[in-house]
This record gives structure tokens, sequence and C-alpha cells, in this order.
DNA sequence: AGAAGTTTTGACCATATGGTCAAGTTCACG
DNA sequence: CGTGAACTTGACCATATGGTCAAAACTTCT
């Protein structure tokens, strides 16, 4: 979809500035409650500046969501059918969380995109998460007919895994609030999701 | 903080059709997203009839939140120290995927708010949320005391049980386009959840 | 029926916002 | 260092949007 890859040294810096910029606004305000004006101050830009580089509002918001898709993909990808069964599933339960933890900006940008009907990525769930997502459910289905691991729905299994780890993302504030001052939700995140995993794939 | 029940006939039902229009509107599209007009359409009225009735889109906005917070919580409320402490949590689970699917729009105007940063819920997290949820896992942990079920951080398993069953609500493009069709998301995450925390339960 | 409220609305306003443009400034490079 | 290309911006525009208001329409009650 996207193509050029920026050329010049500003280029490539002002592009960057900006999707940084968009990233934090968007993903804090969603897209219809940020402005072009927010944005651009955010990346040191004026505003005509800034659509020297995007065409449109519009333009930013899809780049930077076509560009998280990839990344969220990744940790999937790296679930490996050769592995060790449960170790592979509680590596990507690591991955997810250190994501999570490292990204919250994308998993919240993400988030706000997927409520609200997925407007703009409709396409890519079908096409890219669809595909991968089947990929590596047959190979946990293996796993589970071989015995490896418990038996459970490999789909569930993996909704399970998106939603317990990105939830420390997505819902920073309630947990905090909930947890009260003196904790590191993701490192507590990290040792509860594991137990949890490692008790319920258990054969 | 909202007093005034409706007095007449009228304003009993343009009330109650500005909120589920506002509702409708707001879930799906974000507050910022969401303009007077579209509500005003949504529920049958003028604009400025609309605002006869609230006097701004942020009161609406807040009155539907604070009327949320409690229907949210009454599953947790009805967690009963008496009761068996594997039933009391597997009904938990259930009602909060029931409220799920009965109440996705609810579930989603949430999610939002919490997202980013929940600018209006603050208070209502410090002081609704945290002290039922302290209440609640006092009362978990002493089950695990008792070794009734298995030792597990109460926190985190709430948290893990919003994470759950909120994101079949708050995800629901997302789990349909990988299941494909052919499925009921709800129904089989009512199985999936019960097997999953009675094997997580278990002492 | 008719007075006294209650409800509804067309017209309007101020501001915010996405986006344009022509002119100016800076940069890369021969 | 000069020139063309790349970059930047002040001023501006059209539209969308939250909100106001005074007058009209409708209800209610006696």
């Amino acid at each position: 979809m996207n193509a050029h890859p920026p050329k010049t040294r500003i280029q490539r810096k002002n592009t960057e500035a900006i999707l940084n910029a968009a990233l934090e606004v968007f993903s804090r305000q969603g897209f219809r409650g940020s402005t072009l004006d927010q944005i651009a101050t955010e990346a040191g830009l004026s505003k005509p500046n800034l659509l020297y580089y995007y065409p449109s509002k519009e333009a930013i918001h899809v780049t930077l969501l076509s560009r998280l898709m990839d990344t969220w993909l990744d940790p999937l990808r790296e679930m490996d059918a050769q592995g060790d069964p449960v170790e592979e599933i509680l590596g990507y339960v690591r991955r997810k969380v250190e994501l999570s933890r490292d990204y919250p900006r994308e998993s919240r940008l993400f988030a706000q995109e997927i409520i609200q009907g997925a407007p703009r990525m409709q396409a890519a769930l079908e096409t890219d998460l669809k595909p991968l997502v089947d990929a590596k459910t047959a190979i946990i289905r293996q796993w589970i007919a071989q015995g490896r691991i418990a038996s459970i729905d490999p789909y569930h299994l993996i909704f399970s895994i998106w939603a317990l780890t990105q939830h420390y993302a997505d819902f920073d504030v309630q947990v905090r609030a909930v947890l009260g001052p003196g904790h590191d939700p993701f490192e507590e995140a990290q040792g509860f999701l594991e137990a949890m995993f490692r008790k319920l794939l258990a054969p």
C-alpha cells in the first residue's frame, strides 16, 4: 500500500518525528480526538509542514496502523512447531507481555481501532491475521493430538493470550488504580501468566 | 452527582432515548468521534431539543459512565464468601461473559474511557472499584489459606477475568475475523473460560 | 376553553479544525 | 558560490460542530 521509503536525511528525520508524535497523540485521544495541530506541535513542526510529509490526517493513521500490524504479529510468527510446546507457548506469552510493557502506545492505538470496528484494518485482519492464526492453531492442534499439551481450543487459547497480555497495556490506569502504589504490573503479570499457562497447558 | 430523576412521562421517554442513542454512538465512535447531531438523529430528536434535556455533550457522557459503573460491578458484588469458592468464581466469570454478550456497547464505552486514561472515571476507580476489589481479594485470599482453591494472586486473578470476558465484547470484530463464519464467540467463550478457570483453581 | 407550564425548533453564533497555497528559506551539489 | 531542488511557513479558506435563544407548539390542569 504505502511505498516510497524516505529519501533524504531530513525526510527520514521528520517522517519519524511525525509518526512518533502521531502515535503519542492518537493512542491517548483516539483518531477523532486528535488534531493536526497537536501532532504538529508534538513533532516540533508547523501544521503545513506536517502536511508536506503526509497528505492527510488519515494517511498518518493508516501508516501507523499498517506498520503496527507486523510488529504485533511477529511474536506469534516466532512460535515454532519444532520447539517444546509448553515453552513455545510460554515464550509467546512472555514476548506479548514485553510488547505491552515496551509499546503500550501501540497497544492502545490498536485496541481503539478494533473496538471501533476496525474501519481501517478489516482487510488486514482477514489477509494477515487470520492466515497466521490458522497456521499456528494447526500446530497447537498437532501438539494436542500428540498429547504434549492439554486439550484446549487453540483459537480461544490465542484469544486468551491476547486478552491477558494486552489488558495490562490498555487498561493500565485501571490496573494501577486497583493495585495501588508500590506495584510493577508488568513484572507481576509476567510471573502470574507464566504460572497460569503452565498449569493450563500441563497435559 | 447526578440527581433529578425525570418527572414527566415525556421527560422519562426522551432522556431514555437520548441515553440509548448516545450509548450507541459513543460506543461505536468514541466521545470525540461522536457529534450531537448524530446522537440527536439516533434519538429521533432535534439537536436543540437534545440540549433541552442535557446541558452538554459531556453531561450525557458522564451520565452514561456513572450509570455504567454500577452495572459493571454488580456481578463482582454477588461473589459470596459463604458459597463454594470454585463455583463462586466461576459464577462471576459466567456473569461477566453474559454481560459482554448482552451489553457490548457498554463494554466498549467503558474500555475506551479507560484506554484514554479514564479522564472522567479516575475518581470512581478509586472510590468504587478499588474498595470492592480489595474486599473480594480478601475473600479469595481466605479461600486460598483454607486450601479450598489453588494459590494464586487474587488481584491478577480478577484482572484475568476482566481481560478474558471483556475481550469478547471489545474485540468482537477481531474475534469474528479470526474464527470465520459459523461460530458463536460468546457461547464458545463460556465453555472455554469455565474449563480454563476450573483447571486453574483446582487446589 | 384558556391560563400556565412544558416541550420543540429554526435560525444563528463562535470556535475548532482539516486542509491549501504562494512566497520565502534552507540545503545539496556541481 | 551559485543554482535548482527540497523544505518551511504565515495567511487563509470551507466546513463541522458544540452550544444559544426567542418564539412557536403542545400538554396539563382547572
